[in-house]
DNA sequence: ATTCTAACA
DNA sequence: TGTTAGGA
């Protein structure tokens, strides 16, 4: 099948499967007139992709690790170790990212705590908005 | 009617 | 990623 119905039947655009292609994922025949031919295995072959970048996994690791996956009855399944250290790698990088964020968070709640009340009232904080933008009580 | 590549309000 | 131009 050509690109468009293969779009349709995975719920993937156009756009992103021909980005697949050029990043190693989907290898698409061609034909005469250079228009990518899809099979009906590619299917499962992209629900995979779309569930390992739900994951985490770059694109490059996913062409890696693509071998060692099994996907049937609409559930991902690891088939080699290799797959299995590159997930726990991308584990922890999201681990540390958590806790950067939570870093990040703490340093913003201890600056909006440090802000002076006035500031945080609604009422004031409209009034002096609007005599810096120049009210119309400002120029009567 | 469809798809292809390349490039960008 | 969407979209579009200019071709096949």
């Amino acid at each position: 099948m050509q690109i468009g119905e293969f779009a349709d039947r995975t719920g993937v655009p156009q756009r992103l499967l021909r980005y697949y292609e050029e990043r190693g994922l989907l290898t698409p025949g061609r034909t005469g007139a250079g228009h990518r031919t899809f099979e009906d295995s590619d299917v499962p072959r992209v629900e995979t992709i779309r569930a390992l970048l739900a994951a985490g996994l770059n694109t490059e690791t996913i062409r890696i690790v693509l071998p060692c996956t099994d996907y049937r009855a609409g559930r991902l399944v690891p088939t080699c170790t290799e797959m299995l250290s590159h997930l726990a790698g991308e584990q922890d990088r999201q681990t540390a990212s958590i806790a950067r964020l939570e870093r990040s968070k703490q340093a913003i709640d201890g600056l909006l705590a440090a802000a002076p009340p006035e500031l945080t009232d609604p009422v004031r904080h409209a009034a002096l908005h609007n005599t810096r933008e120049g009210s119309p009580a400002d120029r009567a």
